[in-house]
DNA sequence: GCAAATTAATGATTTATTCAAG
DNA sequence: CTTGAATAAATCATTAATTTGC
């Protein structure tokens, strides 16, 4: 039985149309102790109740500017999938802006790299004008949103 | 062997360290033939001899209010990296309003492009100024492609 | 008012990336 | 691992705005 980063306190990994999770407290312990906090599903969003008072508490990780940045960078240096060790260790060093967990680190790779993908994919596929036809312009030109993206390297090294 | 929009009169790409390039004058004759204009490059100003008189010819092409119009026009209704063919199309028709290269729609989306990009990047940016120790942890962070490539089934049995 | 001086915009080049084919 | 395709980011260079001293 294979168990999440989390020790399997909150799997969340192969679930599928579950967007909000009732997320059970902090179950890491990694911030916030919170004695005494239930969770109850409201709307579908996930509501704590803290002291009496209901509060709004996001069920899924968002990652601050630095953690966003730090990431960006190890991507941009390399990183694609990164392994469990490396995974630790980026947690580690994260978890000093906000809240993190392994997992979250695992997903974010996953996705940037599944999503520059496309990105690159899309770019690539306008090479492959769709039998659309051209629509014409502002009385004229053709306001495209696909595009062949052969322009620049085509349009420049033209001549020798 | 590729051409340019213009036929390779006055290639300027895959050109480097060229600040200033002596334009050969109006090498498309959009507009203002100028019959027996020469250019002579002076003080890294180039300029035109036309009947005995120096005129000072601009080195880059700069948008009629009309031109630019209809750019912004295009950009407003999706187009941003127009194809070659798309590119034509677009000169052709603004060439209506004076004198313009495939090369400046090519480089005008390219760089409104980029610079709308910047200015929403630098209002969201307000959200996220700090960025001092980030640094130092990509810095700490092994920086491996793709080494130890574990499957998600393997990353997430850390634990237990 | 008007140029010289300075600053802001923006056209044109160069550099760094990305994915993926070989 | 190397290279090709195609940018997007960064930067350079020139032109337009504007500011300033007279």
């Amino acid at each position: 039985m294979t168990m999440g980063f989390d020790g399997g306190k909150d799997s969340l990994a192969g679930r599928r149309l579950r967007p909000l999770m009732p997320r059970p407290s902090n179950h890491g312990c990694d911030f916030l102790p919170r004695l005494g906090a239930a969770i109850v599903e409201q709307n579908g969003k996930a509501r704590e109740l803290v002291n009496s008072q209901q509060v709004v508490v996001s069920s899924r990780w968002n990652p601050t500017p630095e953690q966003l940045q730090t990431l960006e960078e190890l991507y941009r240096r390399g990183t694609r999938t990164p392994s469990a060790d490396q995974i630790q260790q980026i947690t580690a060093e994260l978890r000093r802006f906000g809240k993190i967990e392994g997992k979250n680190v695992f997903y974010w790779f996953q996705n940037h790299k599944a999503r520059e993908r496309l990105k690159r994919r899309r770019q690539m596929d306008q090479h492959s004008p769709e039998k659309g036809e051209q629509q014409q312009i502002t009385g004229q030109i053709p306001e495209i949103r696909n595009r062949n993206p052969k322009s620049a390297h085509d349009l420049f090294r033209i001549h020798d």
